[in-house]
RNA sequence: GGGUUUGUAGCUCAGUUGGAUAGAGCAGUGCCCUUCUAAGGCAAAGGUCGGGGAUUCGAAUUCCUCCAAGCCCA
């Protein structure tokens, strides 16, 4: 199906072309001034210093070959020189549902299959509000481009192989120092079932972290466990394997609550077994040198302004790194999953050491198949004073900190309700209200910015947030469920209109997400949408009209408005209800 | 010190390849529930787009310079 503003740019190419300025770029938009028109086009500015001639008279050279149609009316000129004009409503209610229609339909699938890292909570820890933009963002962009017909998967990416590991260990010997994992000599079958319960787990954690903080020898320990884990040692990596077990079952509680399903749940060390390889052959290939010790690949270009520091293979000690292990992750995914791309939903800070590490893999042309890398960052979540959002004893707030007051703010006003609610249907609703609420405020910026984390603007249910919408949804739906089915041809009255063309907007809403990775132009669309649709309602009784043609365009309209807000909440990972 | 990002209303943010009168939300002001859920609608108010310079018919947007802040690498 052709769309609105295709067959517009059609059009005047040719009007543009019949009036003698033959341009194969010639673009229409939105009209900047309502009363002006519906759509509006500029090119006539754009080509005025072309051609020698003031816009105006090319506007007007062009308006008078604009083809007789059934699209455009009312087309005028106005100064400097803009061709301003309104679409004929016959053609737009014919357009819109033939549209809706279309939108419907799944997209031809484009044959290109992304992996997307986002996720990267760290197993033992408990989720912080660091981790709730990954989360959001990255199962936006995995479902935008899961409607845009790419085969995608998620994989959470754990952080299963650092100090926290050496920490929980410790704390299980400390409390359970004769369990066979700690003995040394014992060579037989490690118990099935781990030794500690998920809400011990929990604990242990945060524990022995505050305390390794102010002890010196706890700390040195827990290195020294660490290490012994990494080496392989027996009865850790037995226990290792249990912390992760019970690890991902916590994990995955707080990610199904903000509704981010992961496909894979790797952590950092599944890829170990591609690191050997991996270092043997960037080192055998010659591509790496001996700097201080280190093993180093150089990576700077020419062009670069200034230079890149080295990717780092190996450290002095010859221990792998962090960046050695992400080296190793791609080959893993290049050969176990035959990716064409990998998007890499991370903070902003860790932009540099991504640049390193793909430019890494473009030198060593470690890969087989040119993988498209995609580092998509996020700003950080800062505090009131600019700086990242700590609590007042000094610690990142916990996710399900913040998710409990949110949801307490939500149950006070549900509770006031109208409505009367049971208690059951009370919780529900203002669980759903509440993730909306922190899901919504999270994407609707621009995700590259820096954000003031700012705990009302969380706690708020109305303007432009996630209850907003839902409210809206909730407004369409009870008069649907009021109204009868009848029977009519769909009609869009004049004053509705505006409705009609906010709808069709929908389009250029994905596209932007999915070319730029930004869910925050799902959010503005909901939300002007959502915010067209309230005038609608504000300026139309639709139950009680009494025109049945009337009556039935508008519960069309009312449907057509509530199943595109349901669409872009699905994109943005958000539920919604039909009542609140 | 090098790199990088940012600076738009009291606060939090939008602002398409330069285009008409710089837009939203929150807070504050005034209206609107005897009709579909007021978590809503309508109206008014709020701005030297960090400062200065340059390019242009035309700059929040491009270039230069200065100021301030964040982050990354040292």
């Amino acid at each position: 199906m052709e769309l609105l503003v295709d067959k517009l740019n059609k059009i005047f190419t040719k009007a543009f072309c019949d009036a003698g300025y033959d341009e194969s770029e010639i673009k229409v938009g939105e009209c900047a001034i309502e009363k002006f028109g519906d759509f509006q086009c500029q090119s006539p500015l754009f080509l005025a210093k072309k051609y020698h001639k003031a816009p105006f008279i090319i506007a007007n050279d062009v308006l008078a070959h604009l083809p007789q149609n059934d699209m455009i009316q009312n087309a005028t000129v106005a100064n400097p020189g803009y061709i301003n004009f309104f679409v004929d409503n016959t053609f737009l209610a014919k357009y819109l549902e033939e549209y809706l229609q279309e939108v419907e339909k799944p997209r031809k699938p484009t044959d290109k299959k992304v992996l997307i890292d986002y996720g990267g909570a760290n197993c033992a820890k408990p989720l912080h509000v660091g981790h709730l933009r990954s989360a959001d963002i990255g199962e936006a962009i995995k479902r935008i481009s899961k409607f845009m017909g790419d085969d995608c998967i998620g994989d959470v990416h754990l952080g299963d192989w650092g100090l926290q590991m050496g920490m929980v260990i410790y704390a299980v010997w400390e409390k359970h120092p004769d369990l066979v994992y700690f003995d040394e000599n014992y060579t037989g079958e490690y118990p099935k079932e781990p030794p500690f319960s998920m809400e011990e787990l929990k604990v242990m954690y945060p524990s022995i972290s505050q305390r390794a903080k102010e002890d010196e020898i706890l700390h040195e320990k827990v290195k020294q466990i660490t290490y012994q884990l990494q080496q392989g040692r027996r009865g850790y990596v037995a226990l290792w394997r249990h912390i992760i077990e019970v690890s991902k079952k916590l994990i995955k509680q707080d990610y199904d609550k903000l509704n981010a399903n992961f496909d894979l749940w790797l952590g950092e060390s599944d890829s170990k077994k591609y690191q050997d390889e991996v270092i043997e052959y960037v080192i055998k290939n010659g591509y790496s040198r001996v700097s201080d010790g280190a093993t180093i690949v150089d990576i700077s270009l020419p062009e670069d302004k200034t230079e890149i520091p080295p990717f780092m293979l190996l450290n002095s000690a010859g221990a792998a790194l962090y960046s050695t292990t992400e080296l190793a992750t791609i080959v893993q995914r290049e050969r176990e999953f035959n990716v064409d791309e990998i998007i890499y939903v991370v903070d902003n800070r860790q932009e540099l050491h991504f640049t390193q590490v793909f430019r890494c893999v473009k030198k060593t042309n470690i890969l087989k198949k040119n993988i498209d890398l995609k580092f998509v960052g996020f700003g950080t979540m800062n505090g009131p004073d600019g700086k990242p959002y700590k609590t007042r004893d000094g610690r990142a707030m916990g996710l399900n900190d913040l998710m409990d007051m949110v949801k307490s703010k939500a149950l006070e006003k549900v509770s006031q309700s109208k409505i009367g609610y049971s208690q059951e249907e009370i919780e529900n609703i203002s669980n759903v209200v509440a993730i909306s609420a922190l899901k919504f405020a999270d994407l609707c910026v621009l995700r590259t910015k820096d954000l003031i984390f700012d705990v009302d603007k969380f706690c708020s249910f109305e303007g432009k947030t996630g209850p907003y919408i839902l409210y809206t949804i909730t407004r369409a739906n009870s008069i649907l469920a009021k109204t009868e089915k009848l029977s009519k041809d769909f009609c869009l009255l004049e004053e509705d209109r505006k409705l009609a063309l906010s709808l069709i907007k929908f389009t250029d809403a994905v596209k932007n997400a999915y070319e730029k990775s930004a869910p925050s132009y799902i959010c503005d669309y909901a939300y002007s949408l959502a915010n067209e649709f309230n005038t609608f309602y504000a300026k139309s009784s639709i139950i009680y009209e009494e025109n049945l043609e009337k009556k039935y365009s508008k519960i069309m309209l009312t449907n057509y408005t509530k199943n595109m807000l349901k669409k872009c909440m699905d994109l943005l990972a958000i539920n919604t209800l039909e009542k609140m």
